[in-house]
RNA sequence: GGCCACGUGGCGGAGUGGUUACGCACCGGUCUGCAAAACCGGGUACGCCGGUUCAAUUCCGGCCGUGGCCUCCA
């Protein structure tokens, strides 16, 4: 077995070769802390925690390090905090917290490490004066900008030919630019707005630049050139590019990251999630709904490069799977079970999710026709859910249906269970067949046996 | 306008130059007082037009459609 990687700078799948087996470095791209996460902001975050999940069995907990970056610095930030007549550091925090209990519940192990934007202002400041130094990026106007033509191959990543942008864009070009491409390092703060003392020998305070603080922060925690760079694959340009530049030219390496891993994008019912159609989704408000267990599955069931339709019956139908794994691992406890080969060959695949998942289908299937509740393939299929870190314990139809519309009322459900079993055993099929009317009425479903009559909740 | 993806059966969704993906739904059967659940069995696919090939859903070209980036964005 050997783990592939499809590789946004060379369009292609890779065998995946670390720079270092014992120590694997991934960075993703995070979050900027306005707002609640929506759904789409939870896809790379499950996605790449399926590969950290990967790269921990094949080359040890202890050799992997994972780091998704916080952007606590912004002008959405600064908005937002002003808007609610709070301090950006309140708001910050608080989005935050709301973030990781959200990723938390999609079950998604912590990064190795959170990095802070606002702790890294001394190493972004280091990365500004080593370009301006080498002639990458220069001062205009208590600005630092890179230089985009001082690097021969920009544009490598988003396959953009320097002459095809310009020719294209359709920004308005800041008159203190040089050239139309270039981009800030870092710019002068506003009264009100955060700032901090500039580098590059500008009395004015200022304030980052967007993508500086991801060379910053890959640089401080993973070094100058390391193993996979991840992100939603809107981030490709400008941000990743830009982040190239600056890396590469502060480094005078040829490689900043040797996998770009870039996740495709959502709509929720077939159309673009935005708030003017407000259809925005966030993960808060689905996990009101349902349990991030089914979110999860939803989001792996297509494979992570793949366009995604978020749609409400997807995400019934992915509980309703899991309803079904559920019923055949309940009974095995502690048992330990083992991974199945094609479970791993699959999303060492350039993490073919789809593919897994059929295996765990086939391990049901097993588990089907062995009718044994405590099998091996009941087993295998418990560990491998695990694996993917799909958590069965909240997924059954009754505990979702408790979860949409309150508690169930057992009792009740035992009295009218009682009432049907008399007037069966008289025979009475029309008070019988009025009182299952009357539980299907309140979602309960009846299953006759020769033990007797259990319910449950309809799917 | 420039660049980049994607288009598979009713739906979701892998994959492959020739042989079953898988799941959900659906249909038939077993069971049942009738049902439900469960179990058994079943069918249908590769956007359009050309080309390459003994053979294409799979490769190449064109077209159409959808989406994304080029501005903050996962």
């Amino acid at each position: 077995m050997q783990l592939k990687l499809y590789d946004t700078l060379t369009r292609e799948k890779r065998v995946f070769e670390p720079i270092d087996p014992k120590r694997v470095r991934m960075y993703v791209c995070g979050p900027t802390v306005y707002d609640f996460a929506h759904i789409g902001n939870a896809r790379p975050v499950i996605v790449f925690d399926v590969l950290f999940r990967l790269l921990r069995h094949l080359y040890g907990e202890q050799h992997v390090t994972y780091v998704r970056n916080i952007t606590d610095v912004d002008d959405k930030i600064n908005a937002r905090a002003a808007e609610r007549g709070i301090s950006i550091r309140e708001l910050t925090e608080d989005t935050y917290k709301n973030f990781k209990d959200d990723v938390a519940a999609l079950g998604c192990l912590e990064p190795t490490v959170e990095p802070r934007a606002t702790e890294h202002i001394e190493e972004m400041k280091t990365l500004i004066d080593r370009l301006v130094a080498s002639g990458h990026a220069y001062v205009a106007e208590d600005h630092v900008l890179f230089s985009v033509p001082s690097m021969q191959d920009y544009g490598r990543l988003s396959k953009r030919p320097l002459d095809d942008m310009i020719a294209g864009a359709r920004v308005e070009v800041a008159p203190y630019k040089k050239d139309a491409m270039d981009f800030v390092l870092w710019k002068p703060s506003k009264p009100g707005e955060p700032s901090w003392p500039s580098p590059a020998g500008i009395a004015a305070e200022g304030r980052p630049g967007w993508h500086i603080e991801c060379s910053a922060m890959s640089w401080k925690h993973l070094g100058e050139t390391f193993d996979i760079h991840g992100g939603g694959i809107d981030l490709v340009f400008p941000h990743h590019e830009n982040e190239i530049a600056q890396s590469r030219c502060a480094f005078h390496t040829g490689t900043m990251a040797n996998y770009w891993m870039h996740n495709g994008f959502l709509q929720v019912e077939g159309e673009k999630m935005s708030k003017s159609l407000g259809n925005f989704v966030t993960i808060r408000e689905s996990l009101e709904r349902w349990p991030g267990t089914v979110l999860r599955f939803q989001m792996l069931k297509t494979h992570y490069r793949q366009p995604i339709d978020w749609t409400r019956k997807s995400t019934e139908t992915a509980a309703l799977e899991l309803g079904v794994f559920e019923n055949f691992t309940q009974f095995v406890g502690d048992r330990p079970g083992e991974l199945p080969n094609e479970l791993i060959d699959a999303l060492a695949d350039d993490l073919n999710t789809p593919l897994a998942i059929s295996v765990l289908h086939k391990l049901a299937e097993e588990c089907r026709k062995s009718g044994d509740p405590w099998s091996k393939a009941a087993c295998d299929l418990k560990a491998s859910c695990k694996f993917l870190e799909l958590d069965l314990s909240n997924v059954s139809h009754r505990k979702i249906y408790e979860r949409q519309h309150g508690k169930i009322d057992e009792d009740k459900i035992k009295r009218l269970v009682d009432a049907r079993a008399v007037a069966r055993t008289k025979r009475d099929w029309k008070e019988s067949d009025r009182i299952r009317d009357e539980l299907a009425a309140m979602g309960v479903v009846l299953k006759d046996s020769k033990d007797g009559t259990t319910w449950e909740i309809a799917r």
